[in-house]
DNA sequence: TTTAATTCCTACCAACTTAGTCGGTATTAT
DNA sequence: ATAATACCGACTAAGTTGGTAGGAATTAAA
């Protein structure tokens, strides 16, 4: 029933490992970091964790850290023109971080791959009430969600991707 | 065509709305509280807001709030079955608080509607590397990610009902 | 006792998002 | 030349979000 042939293609791989993951349960995915700036972060603590100022080709990073070549390739691709990292092409080429690795951090690389962490649209820009509420100037939880990003800010910025790659290189 | 018919139909409306949302560049959803989340914290600093002790019947919220009453039904059971409210059946039925509104925090308010405020699925359950990486234990980032889920559910934690009730009332 | 207001329950759905895949092009060291 | 690599745009299956729809059960009030 051509079957076989189906369960053989990527997309029907995909959905194996889907399924494998979900519990029994209604989870939800709110408040989560998704695999852009999971895998993103991986690699590049795969890239500072080699020796400086070497290339890293995509096809070792996603060998050594069991991710898909291609989807890493979109991830970096959004590093590079966020100036996170920058790109030697052709054979022996790979990426290289822009900067030192401690001027980098896990703040950045997730606001790159996952837009902004504001946990409600509304602190995106001033006063564009999406909530529905009649103007944010009103609304009695934007206090709350402004302290809830900068808390998370405050974590995210304060850990640096030469951080990682060390605890990394320790293991 | 049948065109006016299915427009007017509730499902049409829905997609209105999204549209008009949707801007230009493509944003994520991560780490963001859903409606789900905000909705209902909403209804619940409504009920708080009322008289104390007195049912607080969904059309009634939904009226005051804006929201839609069958979207709300769903989040009150769900806060019902948590213990957060208590419901009475009937004409002049409705929601009551099961608890002061001091004892009700905005974190419990959204473990109820959202689930754990897990930043990564790893951390809600001991060693299960969903991630890919070997084991849990030799994760870099598992340690980031705890400090930022503990930040988290600090911040949420710190905030009562009572607390977003009053300052409701003071507008 | 009827009626209207209300919660409760299950199923359903369109639009959107996620987590990738696929195929090809351009570039460059060897 | 060739092989390795980055770059690019289109495509996609499965899952999630944000609700609707329709009815059944319960109860205060007329």
């Amino acid at each position: 029933m051509g079957l076989s042939l189906s369960v053989i293609s990527g997309y029907a791989l995909k959905s194996q490992r889907r399924k494998e993951a979900a519990p029994g349960t209604t989870w939800r995915k709110n408040m989560k970091i998704s695999t852009r700036g999971r895998y993103g972060l991986r690699a590049l603590i795969d890239i500072a964790a080699q020796e400086i100022g070497s290339c890293v080709p995509l096809c070792s990073i996603a060998q050594r850290q069991g991710l898909s070549e291609a989807y890493l390739e979109q991830l970096m691709s959004q590093l590079k023109k966020a100036g996170v990292v920058k790109s030697v092409r052709g054979a022996q080429g790979g990426y290289i971080l822009n900067r030192a690795p401690e001027e980098i951090s896990v703040g950045e690389i997730l606001r790159v791959l996952e837009g902004p962490m504001y946990p409600v649209d509304c602190l995106s820009d001033t006063e564009k009430p999406s909530c529905g509420a009649a103007s944010c100037s009103t609304c009695v939880t934007k206090p709350l969600w402004e302290k809830l990003y900068s808390s998370v800010n405050d974590v995210l910025e304060s850990c640096s991707l030469k951080d990682l790659a060390n605890a990394y290189l320790e293991i």
